[in-house]
Parts: C-alpha cells; sequence; structure tokens
RNA sequence: GCGCCCGUAGCUCAGCUGGAUAGAGUACUCGGCUACGAACCGAGCGGUCAGAGGUUCGAAUCCUCUCGGGCGCACCA
C-alpha cells in the first residue's frame, strides 16, 4: 500500500515538472509513512515540505498543487493536506481489510521473503571461551544473535550460524591444569588449589570423569607438582606466575599426549555443555569453528605470509609486527612474539580471513561490548588482505546487569559465583529468557531482576502477548464447543462489517508486519519485532474486550473470527523468530 | 589523557533514514467479570527528552561543547 502510494506520488511529481513547477532534475526521496493520529488519515507523506525549497513555493501551496496532480486510484478515497504541508491519505476499507486474506493464504510464511537470490551472510555469536558454563551475560549475546540470525533467515538471507571455539590459548591451558589438579584430589591426594585457577563444580565433575574412565593413568605425587613452583598470591607470590608454573609442570610431568587427554576432557566436556545448554535454548548452529584448527591447518602462518607479501608486516626487536596503524588503528599490533608463538591477534585474522574465503558476502559478529576497541584492528587486517572492511558487520551487545531485587549481583567465571544461563533458564522459562532478552536494542544497558524476571508475574510482556495468542484459541476450542465452524471463506466475504476502530487497527498492524520485519532484519533489531507483537497483543486485547465474536451472526460471527485468527497467524510467526513457543493455552 | 556506548515520566524502556499534540509497561488513583479465559480492558496522574549553543520551514533525532554513568586503550584470550 505504501509503495502504492508512492507511486502515485511519483506521478504526481512527474507531471509537476512537466509543469515546470518544479526542476526538472530534482529528485526528492519518497517518504510514505503510517499516521499516528487516524485523523491525519491511514498514510501520509511530507515531499511538499521536502521539495518546497527546490520549487520556490511555499509547501501546503505545493502539496495543493501535488494533490491536484494525483492520478485516481480506487484504493484511496480521500486526500487531505495539513499542518505544515503533510499530504494525507485515507484507504478504502475494502483494501485495508485486503490483508487479512493475504495472512490466512500466506500462513506460517507469511512475511517471510523467499530464499534464493538473497546474499550468504554468517552470523557468529555466542564464541564464549570454554572454560565454563555459559552465564547470564553470555545469554543476551545468545538471544541476540539467533534473533538476529533468524530475522535475516526471515528475509531471504542465506544464513550460516557459527560458534568460535577458543580451544587454544592461555585460558584453555588454565583450565586443563585446573582439571588435573581436581583429578590429583579425586586421586586421594590434598593439595592448594591456585587462586587463579578455575574453581567451578563443573572441574570437579569432567575430574571425576576423567578418574573414572582412566583411573589413575595421570596421577602424580603432589609434593613434586608443587616442587619450585612460586608461591600463590595468598601466600605473598604472584597468583599469574604461580599459575603459569604449574601449566608447565603439568605439561612436564605429563608429556605432551597426556596432558593433550587431558586438556580434551575439560574441553570436550565444556564445548559439549554449551551445545546441549544453547540447545535448549533453541539455538542451533550450522558450525562450531575451532581456533585450534586454524594453526593445525596453517592458516595462520599463511595469513601473515599473505600480508607479509602486501609490505604489512615488519620485525622490531624479534616480535612481527602489523602495520594497523596505516589502516586507521592507533597502533601496530604484535602478530607473532619472539618467542615464535602467534599472537590471539593472528589467529583472528587468520579466522576472518578463513571466513570470507568460505565465500560469504558478509559476516556480521555478535561481541560483547568490551570488544569495541577491537573491531578498527580487525577491519585494518582485512583492509591489508585486500577484503572490504565494510563486509564485516560488528555488533556489540552491553552487557547485563544481574540484580537480585535491588542488590547487584557480581559475576566471574574464575570463581565459581556466577549465575549461569541455564539456572536462569530453568527458574524463568525459555520463553520469558528469550523474549527479555532482546525486548531491549543491543547497545543499551539492561538490568536484569532477577527477582522480577523469575517472580512469573504478568509483569513479563511474554506472557502478555503469549495469552492473545491463547485467546484466540480458546476462542475456536469454544466455537467447536457450541457446534459451530469456522468459515473462513465466509468471513473474507464479509470483512466489510468489520469497519470498528478496533478492528481497523488491528487490520493496519497486521499489514506493517512484513516491511517491519525487513527493516528489523537489516538493521539488526530484533526488539523492534519484539515491541510489535506487544502492540499488535494489546490491539487484539482492547478488540477482544469489546467485541464479542461467538455470536448468532453468522456473517459478524464469521468475519471476527477470521481477522482474529489473521492476528493469531502473525502473532504465532513473530513469537517463532524470537524463539518464543505460542501456546494455545497456558 | 584518547576512543566507543548510553542519558527520554518515580522505576524499566520505545520513539523508524529530522516531521504534526514525545509514547508503552510498571507504580499510584478510580472504574469494568451471572461474559468467548480478569495472565484482560477502560479512565486519570505523571516530562525543561541531562545541560548549553548550532544547522532549518521543523530537532528527542543531525553537528560542537559541558556534565554524569558504563566499557575499552596487552607481546591475555
Amino acid at each position: 500500500m505504501k509503495q502504492h502510494i508512492a507511486e502515485l506520488v511519483s506521478a504526481a511529481i512527474v507531471r509537476l515538472k512537466q509543469q515546470e513547477v518544479i526542476p526538472e532534475d530534482f529528485e526528492p526521496r519518497i517518504l510514505v509513512e503510517n499516521t499516528k493520529d487516524k485523523s491525519h488519515g491511514d498514510f501520509a507523506t511530507n515531499v511538499a515540505l521536502m521539495m518546497a525549497k527546490a520549487a520556490r513555493c511555499a509547501p501546503r501551496q505545493l502539496a495543493q498543487q501535488l494533490c491536484d496532480a494525483l492520478p485516481a486510484s480506487d484504493q484511496v478515497t480521500k486526500v487531505d493536506i495539513a499542518g505544515p504541508g503533510f499530504i494525507n491519505f485515507f484507504i478504502s476499507s475494502a483494501s485495508s481489510s485486503a490483508v487479512v486474506g493475504d495472512v490466512l493464504e500466506g500462513g506460517a510464511a507469511y512475511g517471510l521473503v523467499p530464499q534464493g537470490k538473497g546474499e550468504r551472510v554468517q552470523v557468529e555469536f555466542v564464541s564464549a571461551n570454554p572454560t565454563g558454563p555459559l552465564h547470564v551475560g553470555h545469554g543476551r549475546g545468545a538471544a541476540y544473535g539467533a534473533a538476529v540470525a533468524d530475522l535475516l533467515q526471515a528475509a531471504g538471507v542465506d544464513v550460516q550460524r557459527e560458534y568460535y571455539v577458543n580451544d587454544a590459548g592461555r585460558q584453555m591451558n588454565i583450565l586443563a591444569t585446573s582439571v588435573w589438579l581436581r583429578y590429583l584430589e579425586r586421586c586421594g591426594q590434598q593439595l592448594t588449589f591456585p587462586c587463579n585457577g578455575y574453581k567451578g563444580e563443573y572441574v570437579l565433575d569432567i575430574a571425576s570423569q576423567l578418574f573414572e574412565e582412566y583411573g589413575k593413568q595421570f596421577d602424580r605425587p603432589v609434593a613434586d607438582v608443587f616442587a619450585a613452583i612460586p608461591a600463590d598470591e595468598p601466600a605473598g607470590g604472584d597468583k599469574e606466575l604461580h599459575v603459569d608454573a604449574l601449566i608447565d609442570r603439568c605439561l612436564a610431568m605429563l608429556g605432551e599426549e597426556q596432558y593433550r587427554v587431558v586438556f580434551d576432557a575439560g574441553l570436550d566436556g565444556i564445548r559439549e555443555d554449551i551445545r546441549q545448554d544453547l540447545g535448549e535454548f533453541g539455538i542451533e548452529y550450522q558450525q562450531w569453528f575451532s581456533e585450534r584448527s586454524l594453526t593445525d591447518q596453517g592458516d595462520v602462518d599463511r595469513a601473515l605470509e599473505k600480508l607479509q607479501e602486501g609490505g604489512h608486516l615488519f620485525e622490531e626487536e624479534g616480535n612481527l609486527w602489523f602495520r594497523s596503524k596505516a589502516f586507521g588503528d592507533d597502533k601496530d599490533r604484535v602478530v607473532r612474539r619472539a618467542n615464535g608463538q602467534t599472537t590471539y591477534f593472528a589467529s583472528d585474522i587468520a579466522y576472518h580471513l578463513n571466513k570470507f574465503e568460505r565465500g560469504f558476502d558478509r559476516v556480521i559478529n555478535i561481541w560483547g561490548a568490551d570488544h569495541h576497541g577491537y573491531i578498527t584492528r580487525v577491519k585494518a587486517a582485512l583492509a591489508a588482505l585486500g577484503i572490504d572492511p565494510e563486509r564485516l558487520v560488528v555488533r556489540l551487545v552491553q552487557f547485563a546487569i544481574l540484580y537480585r531485587g535491588a542488590e547487584r549481583v557480581q559475576m566471574s567465571t574464575r570463581s565459581g559465583s556466577f549465575v549461569t544461563l541455564r539456572d536462569l533458564r530453568e527458574e524463568v522459562g525459555n520463553d520469558a529468557c528469550r523474549f527479555f532478552y532482546v525486548t531491549r536494542k543491543s547497545e543499551q544497558h539492561m538490568d536484569f531482576d532477577l527477582e522480577l524476571a523469575k517472580s512469573q508475574s504478568k509483569d513479563n510482556p511474554v506472557y502478555y502477548i503469549q495469552y492473545a495468542h491463547a485467546r484466540v484459541c480458546s476462542v475456536m476450542r469454544k466455537l467447536a464447543e457450541k457446534g459451530w465452524e469456522w468459515d473462513q471463506q465466509q468471513g473474507l466475504d464479509n470483512l466489510a462489517l468489520l469497519d470498528s476502530e478496533s478492528e481497523k487497527d488491528l487490520m493496519t498492524s497486521l499489514a506493517k508486519y512484513p516491511a517491519l520485519l525487513n527493516s528489523a532484519a537489516h538493521g539488526f533489531e530484533p526488539h523492534v519485532l519484539a515491541h510489535y507483537l506487544k502492540d499488535l497483543a494489546s490491539d487484539f486485547h482492547t478488540y477482544y474486550n469489546s467485541n464479542k465474536m461467538l455470536i448468532d451472526s453468522e456473517n459478524l460471527r464469521n468475519a471476527r473470527l477470521t481477522l482474529s485468527q489473521a492476528v493469531r497467524q502473525v502473532l504465532s510467526n513473530g513469537l517463532g523468530l524470537l524463539g518464543v513457543s505460542a501456546p494455545e493455552q497456558m
């Protein structure tokens, strides 16, 4: 409909150009909007205001000339000029109610853009270090990333969801060592656990499992393990030196092969736990990409060689640097240390090169807000590799600050005293969780009150929307109890009977859905959909309270049921995209 | 010190690439079930859009500065 009006306006502009009212070369953007106030009709455009200057003409006068030049349309019943020069369009009830048929015909596919000609896009999200279970902070990235991916897919984009597994590096070595120390305890030995180690209970579980599977194969005397290790922090030493020395000792005493077994026990255990956790949260990935595989397959070296060929690397004091400053970064960055080890950044360069080599037109990274300083250097690397940095989109998700009532909850993976996503899901429910996370735009800081979310009260908007859906279902059940049937065709034939304010509002809302989906998808803004669904549910509740549906008049009854079914369909479609269920009863 | 994000009703937040009288929820005050589900609906109360300049027909929205909050500024991942 917006499109139709835009065409009418466009035709009018062409006529005015022929009459030389406005300059030939002037190409205004024609913006048609839904009106906020019903007295302003159904749609409005501000072109007259935009063009006034170029036309050297008062906006209202220009608007009048535009109106006179508008071609006739059987869908438009009235055109008005209002305010400073807006042109308001009133559309016929037949064309506004046509959407009901469209929705029912489309069904679950209503609002979706067919797959096929769309671009290939990768969405990488969560990618938390596999050093422990996901906590509530990761939950936001999970819900947001999944919704963005699903929205893009709904918009016809070919989407691949990926989790980057940081299965290399110091943190993973600390985890492996933590597992081993717990394992030694499980073997019956006593030791002082490093304060910088991973103290979570899940480490104990992994250690126990290791013990059950391998017996005492990895057992070594604790006295030897801690011999000549620098003191830990509580003992007046340095916790970092302490834990690093333990890692080296662990590797030395177990040997490469056994160390790898212990390491993998930790890695695999946690990665599978995360996979299951997210799966239960309704999130499935097409790929779990291993950081280690980049080094193993020589991708890192290859990426560095490529940079070298382009002359983007230089050596200084034994370190190999990338000239990221030349691409807008604050300073140059080390990619390979003097000891030969490549940095995490080097892996990331290789990873992003790998992504684009896999053929994605665009790559979307959902990162925690603390990574924002990282964007410039990754884009710098892409530019140096000859890849347009614009093809990488980074969306930052601000932290969710946890509250228990008025008290702020501190989170730390290392100390083990954090609230896991799993705990939250079990207490609040997946639906409320998924919805709550995406109700706010991603760059907005979010207060997550556990008490409120756990209370399962009506305060949570997800119940409000689900209730609207369940209500329609309930009416259909009651209809059957009365021995009646819903005649969709009769309903569609009698939509003209639905001329109340609330019915028109509903139809307008339904008609907005496809365009809204599209803009939510391309703007990476699932919260737009969340708010829309709340408004649609609200409109429906209003309608439901003021109009009875199960009435004797067959024509009106079927018309109302048909409208309600269309609402139900859109609620169901929208909730589905956000990973929230649409229950038939609650 | 430099960079990014944020500041809208008592609280939690929307406000689309500048548009008409800045909106929801919640809290508070009233009112509505012999009704297809009251997990609902209706009405009221509540604002110097942090502040100051600027751009223009028009600014919560764009630009600059100030104030206030969050987060970054590694040869960690």
